[in-house]
DNA sequence: CGCATTTGACCCGCGC
DNA sequence: GCGCGGGTCAAATGCG
């Protein structure tokens, strides 16, 4: 999964005093048909760098409107979360959609749901099913939009991406068996 | 039967 | 110390 021309990210159009740096969508946009991408932000995270390598690796499109005034991503955990500081990456971005999960290639198992303040919709927990893998995602809804849908990220995949393994294996075996055969 | 989801309980940090 | 809010656990339940 070489993917590597990383286009430059979008600057921000007015900077938060957190000063958040927008990415490109971590999503193929192909693989989601009935969803537009309709905005990304991210955490200020002392390895924004991994996240950019990471964001840019799945998606060329660029992605314009900034994260709601509805703070979805709340201070605490942006700087540094719950255990002192947390090196742990993290990234959010909106999608129009009407469905909660959007299919990013990924297998997640649902963990746990919780209603928050300030929002009517709940937010969902989930965590990557790979063995190895730990990251993490939160969905939720606007109040103010429902129709559209802020994912988190948090942390970065240390394993294939699931979507693309599953359609280029066939391919692989292919190959593998005529580089055998000469 | 194996896996995913649901959902109330629990835990932890933070502000007062 | 206490209560609140957010995040996670885990038993029960659902589903293919």
């Amino acid at each position: 999964m070489e993917e590597q021309e990383a286009p430059p990210p979008l600057l921000p159009p007015q900077a938060k005093p957190t000063n958040p740096t927008y990415l490109f969508a971590p999503i193929q946009p192909t693989l989601l048909p009935n969803t537009n991408l309709e905005g990304l932000i991210s955490c200020n995270s002392n390895q924004n760098h991994m996240l950019k390598r990471n964001a840019a690796e799945t998606s060329d499109k660029s992605i314009t409107k900034f994260a709601d005034e509805e703070n979805i991503e709340d201070k605490r955990r942006c700087g540094g979360g719950r255990k002192g500081k947390s090196t742990i990456p993290r990234f959010a971005f909106q999608t129009k959609s009407e469905e909660d999960i959007l299919d990013d290639g990924y297998r997640w198992r649902k963990y746990g749901q919780k209603s928050v303040k300030n929002s009517k919709f709940p937010r969902s927990y989930y965590r990557c099913t790979h063995y190895t893998c730990s990251v993490k995602k939160q969905v939720q809804r606007l109040t103010k939009d429902k129709s559209i849908v802020v994912t988190t990220y948090e942390g970065i995949h240390n394993h294939p991406y699931e979507k693309l393994m599953e359609t280029l294996s066939p391919l692989l075996k292919q190959i593998q068996l005529l580089t055998n055969r000469f």
